[in-house]
DNA sequence: TCATCTATGTAGTCAATGACAACATTTTGC
DNA sequence: GCAAAATGTTGTCATTGACTACATAGATGA
């Protein structure tokens, strides 16, 4: 045989069908992902994928986990990152999520589609929470300095997160129009605070 | 030939498949939806919906657009039979739009799914922007009876938009966790005017 | 050390699918 | 009426995900 044989095992299949997955992920988006296209391009046979994702859904949980992952790790870097006020933190908050959304176009839509295997869920569900939890923390800190006013910081939160995720999804789709991205962003955390604001 | 003899035309093809396809979807989600399915659920050949559809995605960019049709159509009759006052006609826009996600989530999912084609886009779009041009409308309504401060109310309505959009894509993937999703889409309505308000 | 158990990979197969081509039957419009 | 456009049918192909049986390597432990 050759000199270039190659071992029988891979070594690092797994990882090497995540990274190439999710760049064809934000190339062709989630139809264009085909497992044995993966197995070649890694230069595996077809079958080989399936001893790391039981399925096809399997690797695409694994795509949204650790999107999930990265989208709380990049949220909490730009809240630690920024003026250590409650309401520069929250701006901050709404960049990033931004930013990751138009980033990760086609991973964020996958994270939060809805199509998610009963049983991955809760590895996945866990993740999703996290970010969450993020909000929530901020939220309280405003409220213990006193810059916002009192309620529910879950609820409160919930309503942040939510308003932040729908122009990330709308900007990721393309439907902002021609607005300015960011400036639409700042406009919304402004009046949301403003909104939250101490009567 | 036996008496059940079907004609050789079927008369509305286009129309059952897209009813069906919409009935499927919601049932088996976007990758349950088969063309070669729909046909024989339609009694027709394999090829028979390539007539009416380019390819598949032709098919689904057909459903995302009666899709943003009725979504229009929902919040137009929402606005229509709220309270005569700005501030009642924004809160029912959202409480509809959170109702149409949660009646349809893969029909959202769809329709905000950044993968449309680039030809049938167009018309796509100008549904998209239909539901837009309602908010706008409800946000010059406002400032016009000096209910809310100034501002461009494109940019004001889109940032509106948003918030309602981000809830409904949340609930819709049943990421609100345990709230109760009017309270919070009261919450987010009521934080945001508070937002907008005269000073 | 070596026997075996487990993880990982390969080859082969199958049914389903989307797309396309060639052809048939209506319907429409001139 | 007749030509052309719509609409359907059959046949075919490559791709794909899933499954089975089997091969090989690496780890574990007596």
């Amino acid at each position: 045989m050759s000199a270039a044989e190659q071992p029988y095992h891979h070594g690092s299949l797994r990882q090497v069908l995540l990274a190439r997955a999710e760049s064809t992920l934000e190339k062709d988006g989630v139809d264009g992902l085909s497992l044995r296209q993966l197995a070649r391009e890694a230069g595996v046979s077809h079958a080989a994928p399936s001893k790391h994702f039981r399925d096809r859904q399997a690797l695409l949980d694994a795509l949204a986990e650790s999107g999930f992952r990265r989208l709380t790790a990049a949220l909490g870097r730009a809240v630690d990152e920024a003026e250590p006020h409650a309401r520069a933190r929250f701006a901050a908050l709404a960049h990033a999520y931004v930013t990751f959304a138009l980033d990760h176009r086609e991973l964020l839509a996958l994270m939060y589609g809805s199509k998610h295997a009963p049983g991955a869920a809760a590895e996945l569900v866990d993740a999703g929470r996290a970010a969450m939890d993020l909000t929530v923390r901020i939220v309280a800190e405003a409220q213990a300095a006193d810059e916002i006013g009192p309620g529910d910081a879950s609820r409160i939160a919930l309503v942040a997160f939510a308003t932040f995720h729908g122009i990330a999804t709308l900007a990721a789709g393309g439907m902002l129009e021609d607005a300015p991205v960011d400036e639409v962003v700042t406009a919304a955390s402004d009046t949301f605070w403003r909104g939250l604001a101490r009567a």
